[in-house]
DNA sequence: CGTAGACCCTGCGCGC
DNA sequence: TGCGCGCAGGGTCTAC
C-alpha cells in the first residue's frame, strides 16, 4: 500500500522507536524478496550496530546505523514494517526480522515479494544504482513547475506516466498520479509537448498538496507501531477520483472515467480535465 | 534516446 | 462451495 505518504508516515511513527535501539541478531526466511536478500552481508553489516536516524528517499526508507552503514527497506506494492513486543510468532509472509536489545523485533512482511532489504555503507546510498537515477523529491522547494517543464522538454507521451516516472519525479504513484491531474484539472493522456507554464505551475503544486495531505491525514494510522499487534492499518485519504469509476464526479457530478495508461489503472473527470 | 509491454508474486472479490 | 478471471498503491528489463 506504500506511495511516498505512506513511506513518510511509516518514518515518522518508527523513528521514535527505532532510534537509540541496537540491532542484535538478523533472521532472513528462504524466499527471495524482488531481489535475493544477502543474508550474510545484511547481517555483517547490521549485527551490534545501533540505530541513528530514519531517513526517506523516493519511497525507500533509510535507517541510518552506527559505523556508516544504512539498512535501506522498500515496501513494493504490499510490504509492512513492524515493530513487535518480544521474540514470538512468525507472520505466513515475514521475510527478515531483526531482533532489538529491548527484546522488540523489526519485522518486514510482504505478500508479493516485490520489496527490498538491503544494507550497504551510507556513502554509497547516492551512487547505488536503485538511488542513483532518481529524480528530484517532489515536496523540495526546488521542485517547481520550471523544473517539471524542463525535465518535459524534448519529450512526447501523456503526462500521468510521465509523472509517475522516478528519472523526473520520485515517489507520485499510481494513485496520486491521478488525485494531481485532477487537482490540476489537466486530462492524463495530455502529451507532455502540450501543457502551458502555468499549467505545469498548477500541476506541481497540486501534487504537493495532495502528497502533503495525505502525509497529514496517515499520520494516525499508523499509530500503534509498537503494541505488538502487527496490524498498521490502511492508508486513507479522502480520494477525489481513484477508485471512484462510474461515481459522479464531485466538482461537476459528471460520471467518473477509468481508462488504462501503461498497464496501470487511471481515474479522471472528462469535463473537468482538458 | 524514450516509451510500451511483459514480468516478478500472492491475495482478494466477483461472476458463474 | 469452488473455479477462473481481473485487479492490486512497486520497479525493472527487453523490444521497438
Amino acid at each position: 500500500m506504500p506511495e511516498l505518504p505512506e513511506v513518510e508516515v511509516l518514518r515518522r511513527s518508527l523513528e521514535p522507536h527505532l532510534v537509540g535501539e541496537r540491532i542484535e541478531g538478523v533472521w532472513v526466511g528462504p524466499a527471495d524478496l524482488r531481489e535475493a536478500v544477502d543474508r550474510r552481508g545484511l547481517k555483517q553489516a547490521v549485527a551490534g550496530r545501533g540505530i541513528e536516524r530514519l531517513r526517506r528517499r523516493s519511497k525507500y526508507l533509510l535507517i541510518d546505523l552506527e559505523g556508516g552503514r544504512t539498512l535501506v527497506v522498500h515496501l513494493g506494492m504490499s510490504g509492512q514494517l513492524l515493530v513487535s513486543e518480544g521474540a514470538e510468532g512468525r507472520d505466513k509472509h515475514e521475510h527478515v526480522a531483526f531482533a532489538l536489545a529491548s527484546g522488540r523485533r523489526l519485522r518486514f512482511v510482504d505478500p508479493r515479494r516485490f520489496g527490498l532489504v538491503f544494507a550497504l555503507p551510507t556513502e554509497d546510498l547516492e551512487f547505488d544504482r536503485h538511488f542513483l537515477h532518481l529524480g528530484p523529491e517532489p515536496l523540495d522547494d526546488l521542485w517547481t513547475g520550471d523544473a517539471l517543464r524542463d525535465a518535459a522538454r524534448g519529450r512526447r507521451g501523456p503526462v500521468k506516466p510521465f509523472l509517475m516516472n522516478a528519472n523526473v519525479v520520485v515517489g507520485v504513484g499510481n494513485i496520486y498520479a491521478s488525485e494531481a491531474l485532477f487537482r490540476a484539472g489537466v486530462h492524463p493522456k495530455r502529451s507532455v509537448a502540450r501543457i502551458a507554464p502555468a499549467r505545469w505551475d498548477r500541476l506541481v503544486a497540486a501534487v504537493k498538496a495532495v502528497l502533503s495531505e495525505a502525509i497529514g491525514e496517515g499520520g494516525t494510522t499508523f499509530s500503534d507501531f509498537a503494541d505488538g499487534e502487527g496490524q498498521s492499518g490502511y492508508f486513507q485519504v479522502s480520494l477525489n477520483v481513484y477508485g471512484r469509476e462510474g461515481e459522479p464526479c464531485g466538482r461537476c457530478g459528471q460520471a467518473l472515467r477509468r481508462i488504462v495508461q501503461t498497464g496501470r489503472s487511471t481515474f479522471y473527470c472528462v469535463s473537468c480535465q482538458t
